[in-house]
DNA sequence: TTTTGAGTTGTTCGA
DNA sequence: GTCGAACAACTCAAA
């Protein structure tokens, strides 16, 4: 009999469409899941990361068990803990989906490194993208750097193989090593800290079968209309398959088969771009991706970062959107670009701080969608927005959220405004604002910031960076 | 090498 | 109230 595989699973946490679960083809297996948050290299996952996470590897267990093999839950680094696991159970080949984060690619070489020394493999599968980043080249055989040519190139050259089938059953060890419990890495939140996770509860369903449900529920349900209703905020206009997606609940492939929509799937290749981007560009999660904006005159300012963070910056849109992500872990992706524009332009404050607290607060946090947006709305990135587009908040609440039931929902506190003060309640009459109740600077704050003096400020600050660099993606001095 | 066309998501101002 | 231009020219990718 063949020696057993080690089946490493990491943000694939699915059964279906598992490439590195296919190739196992029957051999023995024993699953892991390797907890690595104490590595100082790395981004440690975030509240919101933790709470999904514990809830999909419990939901990722109970399946596995229920095919034959418990999942053996570990913690540690993975080049340590991956070959001596690989070692204890005699297993030859270690099977994982790729990862693309810079601290991941490196823990994976010492991975490979270290099992090669005692004549073992690491296979490595296409399993969280629809295509390998690096694979797509411009034809001077470069990377690329404006979204629309990567996605023709993309289009014209990738064929989506049909996602492959969940296995009926797996072949697990007679005696499995121990593992640790789930519960006793505490990636809920614990006493004394409040439980912030009740509108996280009350939203979601991580898991592999609350993916597809949610994938499925798209595709019959508001895909009709996704093109036109996806920048309405309020109601279920967009997939909200993107928690799932970076957990690999569901594969993009599994996605791109069922919806179907152009708009939509563009959306995956978006994703595809910012996997591209932080491949070439591995600082991507730190440094601007354009050179001069390393001299912008951000204005660090805790007292404006918390205003932002706790929804009180006395624009409702910026509010309502920071509000729901405290709430459910998710935002709007409409009402992402308004918030962090305004965090970035009116405020003032580095396009790093509002990626960090993005980074804690999000159950979609990926390192490459995020830094990448964040770039993007900062200017600095790759096509990324001209710097004189800043969002006006109140144009863009009226424009997309014209009845107010998006800011009502989540600031009940100016729900009994009329709709034409919902967006800019600071201009409502007296006799409106007793009328609804609120007490401006008491039940709701006052705008923190002028948005026309802070707009005129924005552009000031842009227009002063040094012309010739500002926007040139490489560093010539490279 | 040079040229050419195109480039996710806006806002403001003035006619 | 509506509409076009200005915003700032630039970079990227391909022919």
């Amino acid at each position: 009999m063949s020696s057993p595989a080690l089946l490493w699973f990491r943000n694939d946490l699915r059964l279906a469409d598992n490439p590195a679960l296919a190739a196992l083809e029957g051999r023995q297996v024993l699953p892991v899941f390797l907890l690595d948050d104490a590595s100082p290299d790395r981004w440690a996952p975030g509240g919101a990361t933790r709470w999904w996470l514990h809830h999909s590897l419990q939901r990722l267990g109970a399946a596995l068990a229920a095919l034959g093999t418990p999942l053996l839950l570990l913690r540690g680094r993975a080049e340590i803990a991956i070959p001596a696991l690989a070692d204890a159970i005699g297993a030859t080949e270690v099977l994982a989906g790729r990862r693309y984060e810079p601290w991941a690619r490196e823990a994976d070489r010492r991975v490979h490194e270290a099992l090669a020394a005692s004549d073992r493999k690491l296979r490595l599968f296409t399993s969280t993208l629809l295509h390998e980043p690096h694979r797509i080249a411009t034809g001077a055989g470069r990377p690329y750097g404006v979204f629309t040519p990567f996605s023709k190139a993309v289009l014209a050259q990738v064929e989506i193989p049909a996602p492959l089938p969940a296995p009926s059953r797996l072949l697990g060890l007679a005696h499995p090593p121990a593992g640790e419990a789930l519960a006793d890495w505490r990636l809920l939140p614990q006493p004394p800290v409040p439980d912030w996770a009740a509108g996280l509860r009350a939203t979601w369903h991580p898991g592999e079968a609350g993916a597809v449900a949610r994938l499925a529920r798209f595709a019959t349900g508001a895909m009709a209309g996704y093109a036109k209703g996806r920048d309405t905020p309020e109601g279920e206009t967009t997939s909200a398959l993107s928690p799932h997606l970076a957990f690999g609940e569901v594969s993009p492939r599994q996605a791109w088969h069922v919806a179907t929509a152009e708009p939509w799937r563009r959306q995956l290749l978006w994703r595809e771009f910012s996997y591209h981007l932080l491949w070439h560009r591995p600082e991507l999660p730190e440094r601007p991706l354009r050179p001069a904006y390393a001299d912008f005159p951000w204005r660090p300012d805790d007292r404006l970062l918390h205003a932002w963070q706790q929804g009180r910056t006395g624009y409702p849109l910026v509010d309502a959107g920071m509000r729901q992500l405290w709430r459910t872990g998710w935002m709007h992706n409409r009402v992402r670009m308004v918030a962090a524009s305004f965090l970035v332009k009116h405020l003032l404050q580095p396009w790093q701080d509002g990626a960090s607290w993005f980074w804690d607060t999000l159950v979609d946090a990926d390192l490459a969608n995020n830094s990448a947006s964040w770039q993007w709305v900062a200017g600095c990135g790759s096509d990324a927005a001209p710097y004189f587009r800043v969002f006006n908040p109140v144009l863009q609440g009226e424009k997309f959220d014209p009845a107010g039931a998006y800011v009502r929902r989540w600031l009940p506190e100016l729900a009994r405004l009329p709709d034409s003060l919902v967006h800019r309640p600071w201009e409502a009459p007296a006799e409106d604002l007793a009328r609804a109740g609120v007490r401006l600077g008491e039940t709701y704050p006052r705008p923190i910031v002028d948005h026309a003096a802070a707009r005129q400020r924005a552009l000031d600050a842009f227009a002063a960076l040094p012309k010739s660099a500002a926007g040139a993606l490489e560093d010539n001095a490279a």
